[in-house]
DNA sequence: TTGCTAAGCGGACAGCAGTCCGCTAATTTC
DNA sequence: GAAATTAGCGGACTGCTGTCCGCTTAGCAA
């Protein structure tokens, strides 16, 4: 237990902390259902010492790839900046989604994570959360989405993501599951969704499916 | 291995058989996260008996509330003679979720078994699959969803249902998902949904410009 | 009834998650 | 530097999932 970053750690923790996150990143990244047994004895640690580093096999995941995924947290700031905000909640979603399956491992941990029912709000998800928060802010404020759906509805109409197996066309599987529950919450927008003919909100459709150059951005590659 | 119903059962084996799922049945009302070996002991039968008849955990939850399940399941065909495809949808949804809330441990095995990546088209599923797929045939033949739009990406979509504490105000969070999906399917529907400023269909956006029209069902998703 | 055969049994077993606690050694105090 | 104090160590242990395989017995044929 106490995972939390209290007092500082001793410097023979502190080492052994470390080389269990090195192991775990090389261990995770070929074999991702690599047990915590294994992991543990790679380090060289008692599988006591691993379980007072991290409570849980999802803890280890989440914090060995946090600064990469705090990079797609913070993406959503700069996305906030350049683009609409229907558009950049949109563009973040991608991100996400692509990230997590990319990251071999990582989508079965959020799975995992968002599983242990309750956990959503525990460790690490913080910066993903806060992110999400951020992006909604925004478009309430711009009347896109409705006020009523807060941060957990949106991550809990997301959570068919971490499901879709990353071997598979993934991309294809997010890119409808994205469009449907973006659809959905512009759907919601307070002044209503857009009607091409009379062009009324027309803008909070902007966000369409195809999303061609997400170019510039740099897309938060290969933390550590 | 081996559960599927192939050849009649030997008397012995069919007399196991009910007794697990009659021990099952009274344990997990009471202990939703009982331990297979426990059940298995109260049972007086082995482990290899217990897995021979039921390869894993979902399914044996699965088999046991399968009538019940079958119940919500068929239910589609009755709401779809009553109601409009989209309000047949919708109600089934509730239904659904509703039953899954209600009858502690269900969630949990639909959540398990939809966790394990991939199982989602696996055993006793079957009877839910099918009952999307005809509510959504529906909605399709109604042209109140777009037919890009298929059972695994409407399953996804509610993925997060199953995340749902069912100790929590289980309502109101199902009901903001199922708003938020289904307000996402019709927004996807070919004909729109109808602006109300002018009365025209927001047309045919929602699809996505790639793909159009791709015409038949069977998404050919799920490789592997 | 008796014997044959394979379907089915059940417990031993391997491997894992997670806990506990006596011991070790890093750090602090003098 | 030596003693005292704990933070931290690590492996034994519990209880679980899922597999394997030699034994039992149901079902059948004569």
């Amino acid at each position: 237990m106490r995972p939390v970053k209290s007092e500082p750690l001793r410097s023979d923790a502190l080492r052994n902390r470390r080389r269990i996150l090195e192991v775990a990143w090389d261990v995770l990244t070929e074999h991702p259902d690599a047990s915590i047994t294994s992991i543990a004895r790679r380090a060289h640690v008692g599988q006591g010492t691993f379980y007072r580093h991290f409570p849980s096999r999802e803890a280890l995941i989440l914090e060995v790839y946090r600064y990469e995924v705090q990079q797609v947290a913070e993406s959503a700031d700069r996305l906030l900046a350049t683009r609409s905000p229907d558009r950049a909640l949109r563009e973040w979603l991608d991100r996400l989604s692509c990230y997590a399956m990319t990251k071999a491992g990582l989508a079965e941990a959020m799975r995992k994570a968002t599983c242990a029912r309750g956990s959503l709000a525990g460790v690490g998800h913080d910066s993903v959360r806060s992110a999400v928060e951020t992006l909604l802010a925004a478009n309430h404020e711009a009347g896109t989405v409705s006020r009523d759906i807060g941060a957990d509805d949106l991550l809990l109409a997301i959570a068919g993501l971490w499901q879709i197996d990353p071997d598979g066309d993934w991309e294809a599987r997010a890119r409808r599951l994205l469009d449907l529950v973006v659809e959905g919450l512009l759907a919601s927008a307070p002044r209503g969704p857009a009607c091409e003919t009379c062009g009324e909100p027309a803008a909070a459709r902007a966000a369409g499916p195809d999303r061609g150059a997400t170019g510039d951005e740099d897309h938060a590659t290969n933390g550590r």
